[in-house]
DNA sequence: GATCACATGTAACTAGTTACATGATTAA
DNA sequence: TTAATCATGTAACTAGTTACATGTGATC
């Protein structure tokens, strides 16, 4: 249920055709909310048509079929998201898995996946910054609008996963130098747990 | 592929059986990383048996079967974790998909929403944080060991979350009495965009 | 001896992915 | 005219959920 509630959010920022969509969840959205693929959207797309809570705004070339969400698309979005999130959907993320998993790699290898980490999360970070200003000028508004409020929600997302790369790193070095120390002292290897 | 790398981490910290296994996954990780039922934890444990990455090592009352990870089952655990994480398996977390569309809402509902938000990140922090001292303890490290990585990182994860709601309610707030001020001025009602 | 938590299993269903397939338009 | 990108579609498969089903041991 949670593509069609994705699916209407997107068409509510802009009208938009399955092919548009699937490129805004391979962008923003499917990096830290929700991904979907064509083959998913475009026969979801046809039965938020035939329930009437899109309907279809363009036909152009290539058979391009452009949707918009409808007022009984709207109500149904809110209801969505205002509903009590009883039945926490299990959350599916294979990155975050990686690092919960980190603790298992020799400490030379987990300080390498933290690098690449927190300089992707870095990246990130700058990325949407980016964006927001560019929203704040458009929008003439400190917030950003709307859209705003999301690009902020992963600018912390981001901040806090580098902020614990670089954090671990630096715990992970600490042992490791504790390692090698007492490794010195008492001439016998280390090992992680 | 993940849920077996997952089912693989969560044996390695310690043996379990696979309603144990449901159990540790409906609580922490299943929180923010990797999510099963135990219709699916039981045919997988078979299958990881079967190709010998984990084994039996007691079978108590009540049929309970208890598994511990073996050495291939390490290797091909460390294996999947330094793979090159080209397939960016998409994320699906329902819950950040919630906070993704809030700007559909009115200010008022998105306030409320964000406000139960807020709440439950700083719930989770409290609790993180008590058992990330606990570990300190238990491991007497300032890391809290392997564990403490990922306890660190729902900590960081969870204050993010608590952090950006916490601006959000700011800016809704503002926009609000804006909207009000302008209101009382104009003598017209306001909407969201 | 009734009830509850423990512990596992399976069948039917829904959701999601991969791979294959087709045709239209644009740019070289 | 060839290749690349746009744009949609479907079939076969894998992953995951829900619901049903069964028996065990502890506690009251």
């Amino acid at each position: 249920m949670a593509l069609r509630y994705a699916i209407l959010g997107l068409l509510l920022d802009r009208p938009s055709s399955g092919y548009d969509l699937a490129g805004r969840f391979a962008d923003v959205i499917g990096a830290y909310a929700w991904d979907a693929k064509h083959s998913q959207i475009y026969p979801e797309l046809r039965r938020l048509d035939q329930e009437g809570l899109v309907e279809v705004v363009d036909r152009g070339a290539r058979r391009r079929t452009t949707y918009r969400c409808t007022g009984e698309g709207l109500t149904a979005l809110r209801a969505w998201l205002m509903a009590a999130p009883t039945s926490t959907g299990g959350v599916k993320n294979e990155h975050a898995l990686r690092l919960f998993l980190l603790g298992v790699l020799e400490p030379e290898e987990a300080l390498e996946v933290l690098r690449q980490t927190e300089a992707g999360a870095r990246g990130k970070v700058q990325d949407l910054e980016a964006e927001f200003a560019a929203l704040q000028e458009r929008t003439g508004s400190a917030s950003g609008g709307p859209l705003g409020l999301t690009v902020q929600l992963g600018i912390h997302s981001f901040r806090a996963t580098a902020q614990w790369a670089r954090w671990a790193s630096e715990q992970l070095g600490a042992d490791a130098d504790l390692d090698r120390s007492r490794a010195d002292q008492c001439g016998s290897g280390s090992s992680a747990g």
